[in-house]
Parts: structure tokens; sequence; C-alpha cells
DNA sequence: AAATCTCCTTAGAACAGTTCTAATGTATTG
DNA sequence: CAATACATTAGAACTGTTCTAAGGAGATTT
């Protein structure tokens, strides 16, 4: 497809969420959204910065964190909380919830419309729901 | 093997899981299970701290940690992690829910039976489930 | 292209929550 | 009561994340 042209894909997702394509969001945008494999990603912000080092991308763990989280603000991201002191970064952003291995702590998307959550509950004192998340914990057994 | 009087629900109650009952243990369990008003509690191990020496108990942070992490590992509590950054104890061990007030970190318990999912899918490669925990994400409006 | 403005990136320091260490203290066993 | 095994402690260390202040780079105007 299209290589390295001004007017990448990229570009213009960055630009119609209001960031501005410098060098470094474009490269962590590849490395997210596209790529090999083209699956859904699970990361954090340590191991984008591995990804990004490794791919001859000189860009600084604040970096990693001020874009993850740009993103995550723009929509581009969600930010999932399984375990306290790790961040996960999920580029599935449409509507699903979570297998997570505790032992090896890997996630894994389940899509939306494999859970079904009926009654829900009303939420007290007039607040909104955010989001619900549904999070199976798993125990790997051998592997 | 009746030397133990019962001095105390509490004291039984941490032998019959196998912990020792010492002093810290005592005073944080009575916190934690007899604090005033019966309710189910969500807290941090800073939060817990604060209550400890509020009440003139004598009690390292380390120490907090530690029976936090025994309790929880004995079935006494249950850890819920909602916060990147912070682990919340619960003392409701029983199956249920959470509401999450994003605004002011605040938890809010829903009983299990007032979720009802179904068509949970099956667990890939043989993993056995853990638990399921669904969290419902609420921004607070006004206050 | 130069000037300019604004935003971005950076290294390293700072920070919060948690765990570790190793010395001392205490409940239990014999 | 002595011996033993486990518990507690203060503080250091560690991990993941955020902050700071200075220089760098994209956008805009000339």
């Amino acid at each position: 497809m299209n290589k390295d042209r001004p007017y990448s894909a990229l570009v213009h997702r960055l630009k119609s969420v209001g960031l501005r394509p410098t060098r470094q969001r474009l490269a962590l945008a590849k490395l997210l959204f596209e790529a090999p494999g083209g699956c859904d990603r699970h990361i954090t912000a340590e191991q984008l910065h591995v990804e990004a080092v490794a791919d001859n991308v000189r860009v600084s763990l604040a970096t990693i964190y001020n874009s993850l989280h740009q993103f995550t603000e723009a929509g581009l991201l969600r930010e999932v909380v399984v375990d306290s002191g790790r961040s996960y970064f999920d580029t599935n952003v449409t509507d699903h919830h979570h297998f997570y291995f505790e032992g090896s702590g890997r996630l894994q998307d389940i899509p939306g419309d494999m859970v079904q959550l009926e009654s829900l509950p009303t939420p007290p004192g007039g607040a909104k729901v955010a989001r619900v998340d549904v999070i199976i914990r798993l125990n790997e057994t051998g592997e």
C-alpha cells in the first residue's frame, strides 16, 4: 500500500483528532496501529518503548506516556486496568471485554456480543455510566 | 486441644485460617471486620494505616501490607483492582461486583445477583476461570 | 526561506505505592 | 523457661508514572 508519503492514513488519523503528526507520534502510531499481523494489541508503556527503540525510533519514555494518554484521550486507545502497578493500552476501542491470564499478565479480547449483561443495576445518585468492564481472570493450568 | 479461650471471635477467626493472632493482626482485623456501622469496606493500605494510627495502634506500613495480603490469601479479604497505582481491599468476600466512582475513587458493592451474565465465553487453552469482575465505572454529575 | 509562535520532546529528578532487608521482638512449643 | 519459628519494624530500594525546565520542531505568516 502507501509508504511514507506525506499524507498517509496515520497522518490523517492524528490530524483528525487534533494531534500534530510529529515524528514520534507517527512512529508510535505506526507501531500501535499498523503492527505486522494487524491484530489488536494490549501494550504497556515500557513494552512500547522497547519496541520503539528496537525499531530505531529515538523516543523518550516521557513521550511514550504523553502519547499514550493523548491517544487515549482522543479515543484512539483504551486503557485497561487489570493489575495495580501496570497500565495496559488497548488498540481495540470497540465495545468488548477481556480475559486476563493472571500468571503471565497477558490480555485477550472478548467480543462485546459474547458477554450479555442483563439487569444492570441503576447507578446511584444520578451518576452516569462511563463504561462497564468485564474481566474474566484466568489461571493457566499447565502451558 | 481446648487451650484457646474464646477471648474474641477475631482470635478464632485468625487461628482458623492459620494466622497467629498477634496484636497487630488483631487490631487490623478489628478495624476491618468490626468497624462501627458494620458495613462492607473498601480500603487501601494507606487508609488502614491512618485508621490504625488514629486508633492508637502502633503498626508499620510494612505490617499493613503483610497483613492485607495474608488476609486476602486466607480468604478474609478480596483485592479489587480498579485503578492502576492503588489497591483496594474489600471485606465483602461473597460473590458481587462494583460501582466505581472515577472522580472520587470510591467503590460501592453491587450484589452478585443484580448482575446477570449469560453466555460467558469458554476460556481459551484449558484455562480455569479464577474470578469474573464486573466494574461499572461512573462519572459523578454535579457535586 | 526567515521569523515567529506554539506546541512537542527530552533527560533526569521527583513522586507514590509497594516490596525488600536484616535486626529486633513476640507467640508458641517442648 | 528456653528454644524455636514466625512477626514486626524502620528505612532503603524498587517500579511504574508524572513532573520540570530547557531546547527542538511543526505550523503559520511574511
